[in-house]
DNA sequence: CCAAAAGTGTTTCACGTACACCCATGC
DNA sequence: GCATGGGTGTACGTGAAACACTTTTGG
Protein backbone atom coordinates (compact mmCIF):
# COMPACT_ATOMS: atom_id res chain seq x y z
CA UNK A 1 0.00 0.00 0.00
CA UNK A 2 1.18 3.75 -0.65
CA UNK A 3 0.31 6.60 1.54
CA UNK A 4 -2.30 8.55 -0.47
CA UNK A 5 -4.57 7.24 -3.11
CA UNK A 6 -5.74 10.11 -5.89
CA UNK A 7 -6.64 7.47 -8.53
CA UNK A 8 -9.78 7.79 -9.44
CA UNK A 9 -12.29 5.20 -7.29
CA UNK A 10 -14.44 2.31 -8.24
CA UNK A 11 -17.69 2.85 -6.60
CA UNK A 12 -18.65 -0.16 -3.77
CA UNK A 13 -21.79 -1.60 -3.66
CA UNK A 14 -23.86 -4.41 -1.81
CA UNK A 15 -26.33 -6.85 -3.25
CA UNK A 16 -28.22 -9.53 -1.87
CA UNK A 17 -29.32 -12.64 -2.21
CA UNK A 18 -32.75 -13.51 -0.36
CA UNK A 19 -33.72 -16.89 -0.80
CA UNK A 20 -37.14 -18.23 0.71
CA UNK A 21 -39.07 -21.98 0.21
CA UNK A 22 -42.69 -23.00 0.05
CA UNK A 23 -44.32 -25.82 -1.25
CA UNK A 24 -43.34 -24.88 -4.58
CA UNK A 25 -39.66 -24.46 -4.07
CA UNK A 26 -37.05 -21.98 -3.96
CA UNK A 27 -37.60 -18.54 -4.96
CA UNK A 28 -36.11 -15.39 -4.71
CA UNK A 29 -36.98 -11.51 -3.74
CA UNK A 30 -36.48 -9.55 -6.53
CA UNK A 31 -37.13 -5.78 -6.78
CA UNK A 32 -38.20 -3.46 -9.78
CA UNK A 33 -35.44 -1.16 -11.05
CA UNK A 34 -36.82 2.36 -10.99
CA UNK A 35 -34.21 4.35 -12.57
CA UNK A 36 -31.62 3.21 -15.36
CA UNK A 37 -29.71 1.76 -16.27
CA UNK A 38 -32.12 -0.96 -16.59
CA UNK A 39 -34.91 0.51 -15.89
CA UNK A 40 -37.72 -2.06 -15.29
CA UNK A 41 -35.74 -4.85 -15.03
CA UNK A 42 -35.66 -7.19 -11.80
CA UNK A 43 -32.86 -6.79 -9.89
CA UNK A 44 -31.46 -8.23 -6.52
CA UNK A 45 -31.78 -5.85 -3.64
CA UNK A 46 -28.72 -3.67 -3.18
CA UNK A 47 -26.87 -0.04 -3.07
CA UNK A 48 -24.28 2.12 -2.70
CA UNK A 49 -21.88 1.37 0.86
CA UNK A 50 -22.04 4.69 2.64
CA UNK A 51 -18.96 5.55 4.11
CA UNK A 52 -19.35 5.24 7.73
CA UNK A 53 -20.69 2.02 7.42
CA UNK A 54 -19.62 -1.74 7.47
CA UNK A 55 -20.45 -3.71 4.57
CA UNK A 56 -23.06 -6.20 6.24
CA UNK A 57 -24.53 -3.02 7.76
CA UNK A 58 -25.14 -1.49 4.15
CA UNK A 59 -26.35 -5.08 3.44
CA UNK A 60 -28.80 -5.01 6.15
CA UNK A 61 -29.84 -1.57 5.58
CA UNK A 62 -30.91 -1.77 1.91
CA UNK A 63 -32.75 -4.93 2.73
CA UNK A 64 -34.99 -2.91 4.81
CA UNK A 65 -35.39 -0.17 2.87
CA UNK A 66 -36.12 -1.71 -0.45
CA UNK A 67 -37.92 -5.14 0.59
CA UNK A 68 -38.83 -4.05 4.39
CA UNK A 69 -37.00 -7.39 5.56
CA UNK A 70 -35.22 -6.85 9.13
CA UNK A 71 -33.10 -9.27 11.16
CA UNK A 72 -32.60 -12.05 8.86
CA UNK A 73 -30.12 -14.73 8.56
CA UNK A 74 -27.20 -13.07 6.24
CA UNK A 75 -23.24 -14.37 5.15
CA UNK A 76 -20.88 -12.45 2.71
CA UNK A 77 -21.41 -14.60 -0.86
CA UNK A 78 -18.55 -13.26 -3.01
CA UNK A 79 -17.62 -9.47 -4.42
CA UNK A 80 -17.58 -9.33 -7.98
CA UNK A 81 -15.30 -6.68 -9.78
CA UNK A 82 -15.64 -7.05 -13.74
CA UNK A 83 -14.70 -3.98 -15.26
CA UNK A 84 -18.40 -3.49 -17.17
CA UNK A 85 -20.84 -5.16 -15.33
CA UNK A 86 -22.23 -1.84 -14.42
CA UNK A 87 -22.67 0.61 -17.85
CA UNK A 88 -22.35 3.64 -15.98
CA UNK A 89 -19.03 3.52 -14.18
CA UNK A 90 -16.84 0.70 -12.43
CA UNK A 91 -18.76 -0.22 -9.45
CA UNK A 92 -17.47 -3.12 -7.27
CA UNK A 93 -20.12 -4.85 -5.52
CA UNK A 94 -19.66 -7.12 -2.03
CA UNK A 95 -22.40 -9.81 -2.96
CA UNK A 96 -24.87 -11.43 0.68
CA UNK A 97 -26.79 -14.19 0.15
CA UNK A 98 -30.04 -14.21 2.77
CA UNK A 99 -32.15 -16.93 4.00
CA UNK A 100 -35.66 -16.32 5.69
CA UNK A 101 -38.31 -17.83 6.61
CA UNK A 102 -41.05 -16.83 3.61
CA UNK A 103 -44.25 -17.31 5.56
CA UNK A 104 -42.97 -14.56 7.58
CA UNK A 105 -42.43 -12.26 4.39
CA UNK A 106 -44.90 -13.09 2.16
CA UNK A 107 -46.56 -9.92 2.05
CA UNK A 108 -44.49 -6.64 0.77
CA UNK A 109 -43.61 -4.54 4.29
CA UNK A 110 -40.92 -2.10 2.77
CA UNK A 111 -41.03 1.86 3.61
CA UNK A 112 -40.96 3.22 0.20
CA UNK A 113 -43.28 2.01 -2.64
CA UNK A 114 -40.90 0.12 -4.97
CA UNK A 115 -41.86 -2.89 -6.65
CA UNK A 116 -40.91 -6.20 -5.19
CA UNK A 117 -41.78 -9.82 -5.29
CA UNK A 118 -41.08 -13.31 -4.70
CA UNK A 119 -39.81 -15.05 -7.81
CA UNK A 120 -39.59 -19.02 -8.50
CA UNK A 121 -36.23 -20.02 -9.45
CA UNK A 122 -37.78 -21.78 -12.66
CA UNK A 123 -39.78 -18.82 -14.10
CA UNK A 124 -37.37 -15.87 -12.87
CA UNK A 125 -36.81 -12.77 -15.48
CA UNK A 126 -33.39 -12.51 -17.08
CA UNK A 127 -31.66 -9.29 -14.21
CA UNK A 128 -30.31 -6.48 -14.68
CA UNK A 129 -26.67 -6.26 -14.24
CA UNK A 130 -24.73 -9.60 -13.71
CA UNK A 131 -27.37 -10.46 -11.34
CA UNK A 132 -27.91 -13.39 -13.22
CA UNK A 133 -24.17 -14.50 -12.32
CA UNK A 134 -24.64 -13.46 -8.91
CA UNK A 135 -27.89 -16.04 -8.28
CA UNK A 136 -25.92 -18.50 -9.85
CA UNK A 137 -23.08 -18.36 -7.24
CA UNK A 138 -25.34 -18.06 -4.36
CA UNK A 139 -27.58 -20.94 -5.49
CA UNK A 140 -24.03 -22.75 -5.36
CA UNK A 141 -22.85 -21.76 -2.26
CA UNK A 142 -26.07 -22.65 -1.08
CA UNK A 143 -26.15 -26.04 -2.47
CA UNK A 144 -22.89 -27.50 -1.28
CA UNK A 145 -23.19 -25.35 2.69
CA UNK A 146 -26.71 -26.69 3.21
CA UNK A 147 -25.29 -30.28 3.79
CA UNK A 148 -22.24 -29.70 6.35
CA UNK A 149 -24.15 -26.17 8.09
CA UNK A 150 -27.73 -26.51 9.30
CA UNK A 151 -28.02 -23.43 7.67
CA UNK A 152 -31.25 -24.45 5.92
CA UNK A 153 -33.86 -24.31 9.17
CA UNK A 154 -33.34 -20.46 8.66
CA UNK A 155 -35.81 -21.25 5.61
CA UNK A 156 -38.17 -23.29 7.90
CA UNK A 157 -40.92 -21.77 10.62
CA UNK A 158 -39.49 -21.93 14.16
CA UNK A 159 -41.54 -25.23 14.65
CA UNK A 160 -41.93 -27.51 11.51
CA UNK A 161 -42.63 -31.13 10.33
CA UNK A 162 -40.09 -33.54 9.40
CA UNK A 163 -41.52 -33.74 6.42
CA UNK A 164 -41.11 -29.65 5.87
CA UNK A 165 -37.40 -30.25 6.28
CA UNK A 166 -37.09 -33.21 4.19
CA UNK A 167 -38.93 -31.21 1.15
CA UNK A 168 -36.30 -28.19 2.21
CA UNK A 169 -33.56 -30.39 1.44
CA UNK A 170 -34.73 -31.87 -1.59
CA UNK A 171 -35.73 -28.54 -3.45
CA UNK A 172 -32.10 -27.59 -2.54
CA UNK A 173 -30.25 -30.38 -3.12
CA UNK A 174 -32.30 -31.54 -6.60
CA UNK A 175 -32.92 -35.41 -5.66
CA UNK A 176 -34.98 -37.26 -3.76
CA UNK A 177 -34.21 -38.46 -0.03
CA UNK A 178 -35.17 -41.82 1.24
CA UNK A 179 -37.71 -41.04 4.12
CA UNK A 180 -37.08 -43.10 6.47
CA UNK A 181 -33.18 -43.08 5.97
CA UNK A 182 -33.87 -38.92 6.39
CA UNK A 183 -35.35 -39.37 9.87
CA UNK A 184 -33.22 -41.79 11.48
CA UNK A 185 -30.09 -39.80 10.50
CA UNK A 186 -31.54 -35.92 11.86
CA UNK A 187 -33.64 -37.18 14.44
CA UNK A 188 -30.09 -39.19 15.62
CA UNK A 189 -28.15 -36.03 15.83
CA UNK A 190 -30.07 -35.01 18.74
CA UNK A 191 -30.92 -31.00 17.08
CA UNK A 192 -34.42 -31.34 16.93
CA UNK A 193 -36.40 -30.84 20.14
CA UNK A 194 -40.40 -32.29 19.60
CA UNK A 195 -42.82 -29.66 20.28
CA UNK A 196 -45.56 -31.81 21.42
CA UNK A 197 -47.65 -30.52 18.81
CA UNK A 198 -49.06 -31.26 15.86
CA UNK A 199 -49.77 -29.71 12.61
CA UNK A 200 -53.13 -27.95 12.15
CA UNK A 201 -55.40 -28.14 9.52
CA UNK A 202 -54.19 -30.57 7.29
CA UNK A 203 -56.73 -33.08 5.28
CA UNK A 204 -54.33 -36.09 6.32
CA UNK A 205 -52.47 -36.97 9.97
CA UNK A 206 -51.19 -34.12 11.45
CA UNK A 207 -47.38 -34.58 11.20
CA UNK A 208 -45.40 -33.50 14.81
CA UNK A 209 -43.93 -30.02 15.30
CA UNK A 210 -40.26 -29.81 15.77
CA UNK A 211 -37.34 -27.19 17.12
CA UNK A 212 -34.19 -26.58 16.02
CA UNK A 213 -31.90 -26.43 19.31
CA UNK A 214 -29.32 -24.23 17.97
CA UNK A 215 -28.02 -23.79 21.57
CA UNK A 216 -27.39 -27.60 21.56
CA UNK A 217 -26.01 -27.28 17.89
CA UNK A 218 -23.49 -24.59 19.25
CA UNK A 219 -22.41 -26.67 21.81
CA UNK A 220 -21.86 -30.39 20.13
CA UNK A 221 -19.96 -27.77 17.42
CA UNK A 222 -17.51 -26.47 19.79
CA UNK A 223 -17.25 -30.31 20.90
CA UNK A 224 -15.59 -31.19 17.33
CA UNK A 225 -19.68 -32.14 16.04
CA UNK A 226 -20.13 -31.54 12.62
CA UNK A 227 -23.74 -31.29 11.23
CA UNK A 228 -23.88 -33.35 7.97
CA UNK A 229 -26.91 -33.87 5.07
CA UNK B 1 -28.78 1.76 -7.01
CA UNK B 2 -29.43 5.11 -7.59
CA UNK B 3 -28.25 7.18 -10.31
CA UNK B 4 -25.41 9.31 -9.29
CA UNK B 5 -22.97 8.80 -6.24
CA UNK B 6 -21.56 11.81 -5.69
CA UNK B 7 -20.66 10.79 -2.17
CA UNK B 8 -17.19 9.86 -0.40
CA UNK B 9 -15.64 6.40 -1.64
CA UNK B 10 -14.15 4.20 0.27
CA UNK B 11 -10.86 3.05 -1.24
CA UNK B 12 -10.23 -0.38 -1.99
CA UNK B 13 -7.24 -3.15 -1.47
CA UNK B 14 -6.55 -6.40 -2.59
CA UNK B 15 -4.56 -8.39 0.13
CA UNK B 16 -3.09 -11.65 -0.23
CA UNK B 17 -2.49 -14.84 1.99
CA UNK B 18 0.48 -16.83 0.63
CA UNK B 19 0.81 -20.37 1.97
CA UNK B 20 3.74 -22.64 1.28
CA UNK B 21 4.31 -25.83 2.97
CA UNK B 22 7.89 -27.37 3.80
CA UNK B 23 8.87 -30.49 6.08
CA UNK B 24 8.16 -27.66 8.97
CA UNK B 25 4.79 -27.09 8.15
CA UNK B 26 2.90 -24.35 7.15
CA UNK B 27 4.44 -20.95 5.91
CA UNK B 28 3.19 -17.22 5.09
CA UNK B 29 4.86 -14.99 3.06
CA UNK B 30 4.76 -11.60 3.89
CA UNK B 31 6.60 -8.14 3.57
CA UNK B 32 7.59 -5.65 5.51
CA UNK B 33 6.13 -2.23 5.14
CA UNK B 34 8.81 1.09 4.24
CA UNK B 35 5.96 3.33 4.98
CA UNK B 36 3.27 4.17 7.63
CA UNK B 37 1.11 3.68 9.28
CA UNK B 38 2.55 0.22 10.27
CA UNK B 39 6.13 1.33 9.25
CA UNK B 40 7.99 -1.34 9.61
CA UNK B 41 5.72 -4.26 10.89
CA UNK B 42 4.85 -7.39 8.58
CA UNK B 43 2.10 -7.35 6.28
CA UNK B 44 0.14 -9.37 3.62
CA UNK B 45 1.00 -8.29 0.20
CA UNK B 46 -1.68 -6.46 -1.40
CA UNK B 47 -1.58 -2.94 -2.56
CA UNK B 48 -4.96 -0.54 -4.16
CA UNK B 49 -7.08 -1.90 -7.06
CA UNK B 50 -6.81 0.09 -10.11
CA UNK B 51 -9.91 1.69 -11.88
CA UNK B 52 -8.69 -0.53 -14.64
CA UNK B 53 -8.35 -3.88 -13.47
CA UNK B 54 -10.74 -6.73 -12.24
CA UNK B 55 -9.56 -7.56 -8.55
CA UNK B 56 -8.22 -10.89 -9.48
CA UNK B 57 -5.68 -8.90 -11.77
CA UNK B 58 -4.82 -6.25 -8.86
CA UNK B 59 -4.46 -9.18 -6.75
CA UNK B 60 -1.64 -11.02 -9.15
CA UNK B 61 -0.30 -7.69 -10.09
CA UNK B 62 0.63 -6.64 -6.56
CA UNK B 63 1.57 -10.32 -5.96
CA UNK B 64 4.14 -9.85 -8.69
CA UNK B 65 5.19 -6.84 -7.77
CA UNK B 66 5.98 -7.25 -3.93
CA UNK B 67 6.96 -11.14 -3.79
CA UNK B 68 7.81 -12.00 -7.54
CA UNK B 69 4.96 -14.71 -7.72
CA UNK B 70 3.44 -15.23 -10.93
CA UNK B 71 0.59 -17.90 -11.97
CA UNK B 72 -0.10 -19.13 -8.67
CA UNK B 73 -3.12 -20.71 -7.51
CA UNK B 74 -5.48 -18.27 -5.98
CA UNK B 75 -8.72 -17.69 -4.73
CA UNK B 76 -10.91 -15.18 -3.51
CA UNK B 77 -11.72 -15.41 0.01
CA UNK B 78 -13.56 -12.79 1.38
CA UNK B 79 -13.68 -8.96 2.01
CA UNK B 80 -12.81 -7.42 4.92
CA UNK B 81 -14.76 -3.68 5.52
CA UNK B 82 -14.56 -2.57 9.27
CA UNK B 83 -14.83 1.09 9.36
CA UNK B 84 -11.18 1.32 11.32
CA UNK B 85 -9.30 -1.49 9.98
CA UNK B 86 -7.24 1.32 8.00
CA UNK B 87 -5.92 4.46 10.48
CA UNK B 88 -5.86 6.58 7.87
CA UNK B 89 -9.10 6.31 6.00
CA UNK B 90 -12.08 4.04 5.03
CA UNK B 91 -10.56 1.32 3.07
CA UNK B 92 -12.29 -2.11 2.27
CA UNK B 93 -10.13 -4.94 1.21
CA UNK B 94 -11.06 -7.81 -0.84
CA UNK B 95 -8.86 -10.67 0.23
CA UNK B 96 -7.09 -13.54 -1.81
CA UNK B 97 -4.99 -17.14 -1.01
CA UNK B 98 -2.74 -18.09 -2.78
CA UNK B 99 -0.94 -21.62 -2.66
CA UNK B 100 2.24 -21.78 -4.01
CA UNK B 101 4.94 -24.81 -4.36
CA UNK B 102 7.53 -23.51 -1.99
CA UNK B 103 10.25 -24.99 -3.26
CA UNK B 104 10.18 -22.98 -6.78
CA UNK B 105 10.09 -19.61 -4.52
CA UNK B 106 12.39 -20.35 -1.75
CA UNK B 107 14.38 -17.28 -3.08
CA UNK B 108 13.22 -13.50 -3.38
CA UNK B 109 12.70 -12.60 -6.25
CA UNK B 110 10.78 -9.11 -6.76
CA UNK B 111 11.36 -6.46 -9.07
CA UNK B 112 11.81 -4.25 -6.61
CA UNK B 113 13.67 -4.24 -3.46
CA UNK B 114 10.79 -4.45 -0.73
CA UNK B 115 11.66 -6.88 2.32
CA UNK B 116 9.40 -10.19 2.04
CA UNK B 117 9.95 -13.71 3.84
CA UNK B 118 8.70 -16.48 4.63
CA UNK B 119 7.31 -17.06 8.24
CA UNK B 120 6.27 -20.55 10.00
CA UNK B 121 2.50 -20.23 11.55
CA UNK B 122 3.79 -20.63 14.71
CA UNK B 123 6.71 -17.99 14.80
CA UNK B 124 4.87 -15.10 12.37
CA UNK B 125 5.17 -11.66 13.98
CA UNK B 126 1.82 -9.69 14.58
CA UNK B 127 1.10 -7.84 11.49
CA UNK B 128 -0.14 -4.53 10.32
CA UNK B 129 -3.97 -3.70 10.11
CA UNK B 130 -6.11 -6.53 10.53
CA UNK B 131 -3.93 -8.65 8.61
CA UNK B 132 -4.01 -11.32 11.40
CA UNK B 133 -7.35 -11.58 11.22
CA UNK B 134 -7.31 -12.36 7.61
CA UNK B 135 -4.84 -14.66 8.08
CA UNK B 136 -7.50 -16.53 10.52
CA UNK B 137 -9.50 -16.80 8.09
CA UNK B 138 -7.49 -18.28 5.55
CA UNK B 139 -6.17 -20.66 7.53
CA UNK B 140 -9.60 -21.66 8.12
CA UNK B 141 -10.61 -21.94 5.00
CA UNK B 142 -7.50 -23.74 3.76
CA UNK B 143 -8.31 -26.54 6.61
CA UNK B 144 -11.84 -26.52 5.64
CA UNK B 145 -11.28 -26.73 1.38
CA UNK B 146 -8.20 -28.92 1.54
CA UNK B 147 -10.56 -32.03 2.65
CA UNK B 148 -12.68 -31.75 -0.29
CA UNK B 149 -11.06 -30.54 -3.45
CA UNK B 150 -7.62 -31.20 -4.63
CA UNK B 151 -6.02 -28.27 -3.47
CA UNK B 152 -3.27 -29.32 -1.71
CA UNK B 153 -1.80 -30.32 -4.89
CA UNK B 154 -0.69 -26.52 -5.77
CA UNK B 155 1.68 -26.57 -2.53
CA UNK B 156 3.59 -29.55 -3.21
CA UNK B 157 5.93 -29.88 -6.61
CA UNK B 158 4.59 -31.46 -10.04
CA UNK B 159 6.38 -34.85 -8.66
CA UNK B 160 5.95 -35.92 -5.39
CA UNK B 161 5.48 -38.54 -3.17
CA UNK B 162 2.65 -40.20 -1.11
CA UNK B 163 4.45 -39.74 2.42
CA UNK B 164 4.62 -35.76 1.13
CA UNK B 165 1.00 -35.98 0.30
CA UNK B 166 0.30 -37.24 3.60
CA UNK B 167 2.92 -34.89 5.60
CA UNK B 168 1.28 -31.96 3.74
CA UNK B 169 -2.35 -33.00 4.96
CA UNK B 170 -1.17 -33.98 8.07
CA UNK B 171 0.29 -30.14 8.71
CA UNK B 172 -2.95 -28.70 7.83
CA UNK B 173 -5.38 -30.68 9.19
CA UNK B 174 -3.51 -30.72 12.54
CA UNK B 175 -3.59 -34.22 13.06
CA UNK B 176 -1.73 -37.58 12.24
CA UNK B 177 -3.19 -39.67 9.68
CA UNK B 178 -2.56 -43.40 9.48
CA UNK B 179 -0.11 -44.40 6.43
CA UNK B 180 -1.63 -47.64 5.07
CA UNK B 181 -5.56 -46.08 5.21
CA UNK B 182 -4.64 -42.79 3.78
CA UNK B 183 -2.46 -44.76 0.86
CA UNK B 184 -5.79 -46.77 0.33
CA UNK B 185 -7.83 -44.07 -0.11
CA UNK B 186 -5.72 -41.41 -2.03
CA UNK B 187 -5.06 -44.40 -4.38
CA UNK B 188 -8.53 -45.73 -4.54
CA UNK B 189 -9.66 -42.01 -6.14
CA UNK B 190 -7.29 -43.10 -9.19
CA UNK B 191 -6.15 -39.56 -9.21
CA UNK B 192 -2.44 -40.12 -9.01
CA UNK B 193 -0.28 -41.06 -11.62
CA UNK B 194 2.85 -42.79 -10.78
CA UNK B 195 5.75 -41.21 -12.75
CA UNK B 196 8.49 -44.79 -12.60
CA UNK B 197 10.84 -42.56 -11.27
CA UNK B 198 12.09 -42.25 -6.77
CA UNK B 199 13.37 -39.91 -5.04
CA UNK B 200 16.98 -38.81 -4.87
CA UNK B 201 19.36 -38.39 -2.20
CA UNK B 202 17.05 -39.71 0.64
CA UNK B 203 19.36 -42.02 3.49
CA UNK B 204 16.90 -44.44 3.78
CA UNK B 205 14.30 -46.38 0.94
CA UNK B 206 13.63 -43.88 -1.82
CA UNK B 207 10.00 -43.49 -2.38
CA UNK B 208 7.74 -43.38 -5.41
CA UNK B 209 6.89 -39.69 -7.12
CA UNK B 210 3.17 -39.63 -8.32
CA UNK B 211 1.86 -36.76 -10.79
CA UNK B 212 -1.76 -35.38 -9.76
CA UNK B 213 -4.16 -36.11 -12.80
CA UNK B 214 -6.09 -32.89 -12.41
CA UNK B 215 -7.37 -33.71 -16.40
CA UNK B 216 -8.91 -37.29 -15.07
CA UNK B 217 -10.16 -35.30 -11.94
CA UNK B 218 -11.73 -32.66 -13.90
CA UNK B 219 -13.67 -35.24 -16.01
CA UNK B 220 -14.45 -37.36 -12.83
CA UNK B 221 -15.85 -34.13 -11.41
CA UNK B 222 -17.80 -33.73 -14.32
CA UNK B 223 -19.53 -36.86 -13.46
CA UNK B 224 -20.46 -36.08 -10.17
CA UNK B 225 -17.50 -37.06 -8.10
CA UNK B 226 -16.24 -35.73 -5.19
CA UNK B 227 -12.86 -35.42 -3.93
CA UNK B 228 -12.78 -36.36 0.09
CA UNK B 229 -10.20 -36.49 2.13
C1' DC C 1 24.78 -54.00 10.29
C1' DC C 2 22.25 -50.30 11.81
C1' DA C 3 19.16 -46.36 11.33
C1' DA C 4 15.44 -44.42 9.02
C1' DA C 5 11.68 -44.22 6.51
C1' DA C 6 8.84 -46.74 2.59
C1' DG C 7 5.66 -49.96 1.69
C1' DT C 8 2.03 -53.52 2.44
C1' DG C 9 -3.33 -56.59 4.26
C1' DT C 10 -6.71 -57.96 7.21
C1' DT C 11 -10.29 -57.62 10.62
C1' DT C 12 -13.81 -55.11 12.82
C1' DC C 13 -17.48 -52.08 13.28
C1' DA C 14 -20.39 -48.24 12.08
C1' DC C 15 -23.02 -46.21 8.99
C1' DG C 16 -25.28 -45.50 4.53
C1' DT C 17 -28.71 -47.55 1.63
C1' DA C 18 -32.49 -50.04 0.00
C1' DC C 19 -36.94 -51.28 0.79
C1' DA C 20 -42.96 -51.98 2.23
C1' DC C 21 -46.53 -51.58 5.20
C1' DC C 22 -49.66 -49.68 8.80
C1' DC C 23 -51.62 -45.35 10.94
C1' DA C 24 -54.24 -41.12 11.59
C1' DT C 25 -57.16 -37.65 9.78
C1' DG C 26 -60.54 -35.04 6.94
C1' DC C 27 -63.86 -35.27 3.70
C1' DG D 1 -64.51 -45.86 3.57
C1' DC D 2 -61.29 -43.80 0.91
C1' DA D 3 -57.68 -40.68 -0.27
C1' DT D 4 -53.66 -38.49 1.49
C1' DG D 5 -49.66 -38.18 3.48
C1' DG D 6 -47.25 -39.44 8.38
C1' DG D 7 -44.75 -42.64 10.61
C1' DT D 8 -41.96 -46.93 11.52
C1' DG D 9 -37.68 -51.36 11.30
C1' DT D 10 -34.53 -54.52 9.24
C1' DA D 11 -31.07 -56.62 6.34
C1' DC D 12 -27.09 -55.91 3.56
C1' DG D 13 -22.99 -54.09 1.87
C1' DT D 14 -19.49 -50.61 1.73
C1' DG D 15 -16.18 -48.04 3.60
C1' DA D 16 -13.67 -46.03 7.76
C1' DA D 17 -10.54 -47.22 11.41
C1' DA D 18 -7.35 -49.84 13.97
C1' DC D 19 -3.27 -52.22 13.84
C1' DA D 20 2.59 -54.56 13.01
C1' DC D 21 5.92 -56.21 10.29
C1' DT D 22 9.03 -56.49 6.16
C1' DT D 23 11.73 -53.96 2.63
C1' DT D 24 15.04 -50.82 0.84
C1' DT D 25 18.75 -47.68 1.02
C1' DG D 26 22.66 -44.89 2.74
C1' DG D 27 26.07 -44.35 5.96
Amino acid sequence: MSTSYAFPRAALTVDCVVFGIDAEGLQVLLVQRELPPFRGRWALPGGFVRIDETLEEAARRELEEETGLEKVFLEQLYTFGALNRDPRERVVTVAWYALVKLSDHRVRAATDARATAWFRLADKPELAFDHDEIMRVALERLKGKVRYRPIGFELLPPRFTLPQLQHMYEVILGHPIDKRNFRKKILSMDLLEDSGELEQNVAHRAARLYRFDKRKYLQLEKAGFNFEL
